[in-house]
RNA sequence: GAAGUUGACUGGAUGAUCGCGGAAGCAGGGACCGAAAGGUCGCUUCUGAGGAAAGUCCGGGCUCCAUAGGGCAAGGUGCUGGGUAACGCCCAGUGGGGGAAACCCCAAGGAAAGUGCAACAGAGAUAUACCGCCCGGCCCUAAACAUUUUAUCUUAAUGAUGUUAAGUUAUGAUUUAUCUUAAUGAUUUUUAAGUUACUAUGUUUAGGGCCGGGUAAGGGUGGAAAGGCGAGGUAAGAGCUCACCGGCAGCCAGGUGACUGGCUGGCCCUGCAAACCCCACCUGGAGCAAGACCGAAUAGGGGAACAAUGAAACUGCCCGUUUCGUUCCCGGGUAAGGUCGCUUGAGGCCGUUGGCAACAACGGUCCUAGAUAGAUGAUCAUUACCUCUCAUAUGGGAGGAACAGAACCCGGCUUAUAGGUCAACUUCGUAU
């Protein structure tokens, strides 16, 4: 888990980066990017399946988000968001998935 | 040991590293975020998902809504007694059903208050006569009997006519004819008896048709056909009568009661009320985004008096209540800002007492998540469990490990659930 001032906690702050912000989609997690004080917010809608499914898929997210805080850049705001298939999937496919990610955006 | 029934429990464990939420203590010098309210940042210790946290189906607590009010309507519940804050829950019983049993299941008030529905089939569905059974009348057919008529045949008697033989008379003679006798019994008359056939009538029996009536035993249809079954009875039948069983009513006895048992009575009473309905009892509405407090920007809100009695809102309607217009006065409201509400509660565990039990009372003891884009995680190691596989007293490798995530809090119900454990009981088998 992030410390609480690295979240993104409010619908305003969700909304500018699905607005403004650049996609990249991954196979298990897509990507929303946009510049500014760094904030992270994880979502993972109801088509991934039930709360212990969408908490799992929220909980390996942050994870890789935890590891590799040290390497991103300093001003980007980022959204992650969970697709359907990442249920039974484990860590070290969806830290891949989501780094390969973040390098074609050039954040990391 | 096998099969089963019921109830209860469990829902992997240990460790390491990196992280997150909460609480308490220490430090209180500051820094950062924010317009403010307020929040964040350090160290230590403790603590952090479930039996269903789920579905949101019932019932409460709590909070607000004009005072939570009256009537109608609407909705819910529906054997009895008890438990409870309350319930559609639980316990104990009653009645009915299932099972060999342990045990399980039941929306289980009222159908003689009324209305309605009962497809198809069937003669007929709350009343019927299709087939059948029985009685009467008429008609037809067949048989038997009696009487009558006619006819045939047989037998007997009788006469007539024949045939054969002999004789007689007539004639010249023959033929022929007449007469007599005998034989024959061919044809036939009459009478009597018998037999057979037929006609008509009558009676009886059997069968058929039509008409009128009786019947609800039997047949078939159906979920259901006027209590069931047996005997008597009858023209045939029928609670028509009787015994037993079942239902109903009355009385008596037992039980707090549902109900049970006994006696008596007469047999009018198909099912559906999860159809309307009747009866009894219960229910105001909205929900923690309830609601309270704090604070900027922005918008403009509330109270009192007066006028009007129209409109709107409050639960669908009525009563009732409130608001809307004008004047005066006072400063307050907004889910996605913040703080509180927010976890000590119909609480858990142990014991005693009361109670068959649900449960209650008393005493002791414990405090056990509180997030808000929403913490309880990730990786690794060891080990327990299951499956597969290689070699096999055992070891190695691979895979699996259910249902599922607190969101104000409780009591229930329902649904999902891999694997495992325990207890009681039933039936069968084996051994003693």
């Amino acid at each position: 888990m992030l410390q609480r001032k690295l979240r993104l906690r409010h619908n305003t702050g969700f909304k500018a980066i699905f607005d403004k912000g650049k996609s990249y989609p991954g196979k298990y997690v897509v990507v929303y990017i946009l510049k500014g004080p760094t904030k992270f917010g994880f979502v993972a809608s109801k088509k991934v399946g039930n709360a212990v499914s969408r908490n799992r898929a929220k909980r390996l997210m942050r994870e890789v988000i935890r590891r590799n805080l040290f390497f991103l850049k300093e001003d980007v705001q980022i959204i992650c968001i969970a697709r359907p298939i990442i249920k039974g999937v484990s860590y070290s496919e969806v830290e891949n998935s989501i780094i390969s990610s973040f390098k074609k955006a050039k954040v990391m």
